[in-house]
DNA sequence: CAAAGGGTGTAATCACTGATTACATATTTT
DNA sequence: AAAATATGTAATCAGTGATTACACCCTTTG
């Protein structure tokens, strides 16, 4: 007569499950799942290798998230979260541009900032602006955080009167040609020697665009 | 005893098979899978969905294709042959335009055709501009067709003397505000009512940070 | 014309995945 | 302390990409 001792609970001999903490194995999952999204692999992305590396059974994740849609979707949104951290950085909301110059060197630096997440954190990128990423809110510009901070620099220049003009219009076109360029260079593909400078080029392309003198925007 | 008949090749009661010819499946394979991506729905196209919707075994489109990638490779080519195709209606290589407003009226068409390709051909869009889809080739603009027909039309534009510059890289800032836009309406988030004014406008604006005089874009 | 050979398709199978279920354990609330 | 809830497990399902050994069809060649 064989006793079915049942011990789910206990741990696999060499391994130490850790206590029950509320929330802990969803955070666990997030953040496992968006370095593994920064190094460019979501589309691989499996539940069962995160549960496997986790050192967990496969339906635990499933405890914290409905379906593997839902763990994508809060990795967009950390992905978000980080993207805007980055941005914000480059323009602190405490800090005002000190001069006019200084004005030119945010925006740039904005447009250095949001090439190299399109271009070093792929996986994101591509939720972030894939098909569920975004639905809709960031092609309402009104409602996109990044598109924001390009907005504010841009009113900072004109305000300096380095271009001659910012209207809604101007910012949404001047988001569109930095969305363009870190498209097109972002992932894998994308690795162009010197790309800051090309992406400060860029910026200033923009701001000529916007009615810039081309003298002033000289180095 | 049993007699194991081996009838492979037979037809299942109902249904006809087709007679085999050199690169049939294949050529239905592509087409089958082309118009679903072009739905929208890439990531969930599978082989074995295929070969059903096919009437065929699932291994046998593995005798066409190495592996599911070689069919979004496919996919991928046949996306940029229609994509250049439509460009190329509105550019067609014999006729030059007949005058200013006529050549205008092409770069408006193209940033058109551009935008609705990207928001109705969602999933071949994704394809053609995600990792695998074009290796690095459209990241150098030497070689991106798509890109070559908006400097042709600007180079059109500068002869006729509507925009005051032309360079390599006022053609390359085109194509990024271009793709760009294209990107941001892309999908079925981006079903903006007159998508197609807005496109024009964005034409516009790219020509106006061109050199072209305000005035003379207005219809 | 007949035989050979490669192109085309099949059935069976493998390892893997997303997801669900019934159950056991841990933690919190009452 | 007891009830309720949160967390995790094992077992299982259907579906997938891919491979293998085999059968057939068509074309080429002797």
């Amino acid at each position: 007569m064989s006793i079915a001792i049942t011990n789910a609970g206990d741990s696999p001999p060499g391994k130490v499950r850790a206590p029950q903490i509320r929330g802990r194995l969803r955070d666990e999952v997030i953040s496992l799942a968006v370095a593994a999204a920064r190094k460019g692999a979501v589309e691989g992305l499996s539940m069962r290798d995160l549960s496997r590396r986790l050192g967990v059974s496969p339906a635990a994740i499933y405890r914290h998230f409905e379906h593997r849609d839902a763990v994508l979707k809060a990795v967009t949104e950390a992905g978000f979260a980080e993207f805007e951290g980055l941005l914000q950085n480059v323009m602190p909301f405490t800090s005002a541009p000190i001069d006019a110059s200084d004005a030119v060197r945010r925006f740039e630096g904005l447009v250095v900032a949001y090439v190299r997440f399109a271009r070093t954190h792929y996986g994101l990128w591509r939720l972030m602006f894939g098909p569920t990423g975004c639905e809709s809110r960031f092609r309402d510009p009104s409602g996109a955080p990044t598109y924001m901070w390009l907005g504010k620099s841009l009113a900072e220049l004109e305000a300096f009167g380095r271009i001659s003009t910012a209207t809604a219009a101007d910012q949404y076109f001047a988001w569109t040609a930095v969305h363009g360029f870190a498209d097109l260079h972002s992932g894998p593909g994308g690795e162009t020697p010197l790309l800051d400078d090309l992406s400060r080029q860029q910026a200033r392309r923009i701001l000529r665009a916007l009615g810039a003198d081309a003298d002033a925007l000289a180095p």
